[in-house]
DNA sequence: ATTGAAATTACCGTTGA
DNA sequence: TCAACGGTAATTTCAAT
């Protein structure tokens, strides 16, 4: 739990750029390369880092048009639901929230036919809002600062 | 726009595992090293790969509390919420969405008074709706199979 | 295939409990 | 005194060309 400072700032840069060498990260947290591969190694074990990745830009991608989907599911669906959900190729991120909208989704897809296909097939299990995506001005992996945070 | 298949299976191969070295991509595609590294290259150089990065457990890492905020923004006030967001340290990610909750936000908190904190940063400038998060069921960078889609 | 860099290992020193 | 952590150096692996 208690991570301290130097482990946060590894967890920031790595998150800025997860191709850092342990070198390099050395030098930016002034310890040494074996030092910091300890830390990582220890990092991931402790299930705190879970995996790397690569950032798309789903626009370039040819994936022109996301959407968040908020859905109120109907209260006897909700198993169903979230194993339809599972199974559906065009969601990115999914999210059991609380208040109504017991999920949110998010979704990418390549033509607003695929988007009107997609919700018909969770209309028979929830109620949902669509709200098309225009920007996203902010996109990190964790919030900033965080060692400041009491 | 139109990425072919391997390009496609490259992309997905590295959003599972941004570590994956050239070589074992070219396995796994069928090409030689030197041409999947060319690949790649263009692939960034066309900024569709944007970065790389690591994924975190952000309840392991100490930031227990994470939540969806959507927020009625006052039609007068949108330069400044947008402005004021970019600034707040917890905000993990941002999105522009169309309808009456012009932006959603997701959150990262140490605490529910920290929470409480931020919105109150919020209100003066919109209505907000907080959804706490309970799981994620689904964590993609992209949609899957996409080259299925038409 | 060769060169260079990065990861890993082993070993030692320091510190703090 | 012992456990935890970091540094240095040598070795081995591996990636880029």
């Amino acid at each position: 739990m208690g991570l301290d400072k130097i482990n946060w700032k590894l967890l920031t840069l790595l998150s800025q750029n997860g191709r850092l060498t342990y070198a390099e990260l050395a030098k930016l947290v002034h310890l040494s390369a074996p030092a910091v591969a300890e830390r990582v190694r220890k990092l991931e074990e402790l299930g705190v880092i879970t995996g790397y990745g690569v950032q798309v830009n789903l626009e370039k991608a040819g994936i022109p048009i996301t959407a968040l989907i908020g859905c109120q599911v109907y209260r006897t669906k909700e198993r169903e639901f979230k194993a339809l959900i599972m199974e559906v190729d065009e969601v990115i991120e999914c999210y059991n929230v609380t208040g109504p909208y017991a999920f949110m989704l998010k979704v990418g897809v390549k033509s607003m036919s695929k988007l009107d296909a997609l919700l018909e097939r969770l209309i028979d299990l929830s109620d949902t809002n669509t709200m098309m995506i225009m920007s996203q001005p902010v996109d990190r992996t964790m919030p900033l600062n965080i060692a400041q945070q009491d």
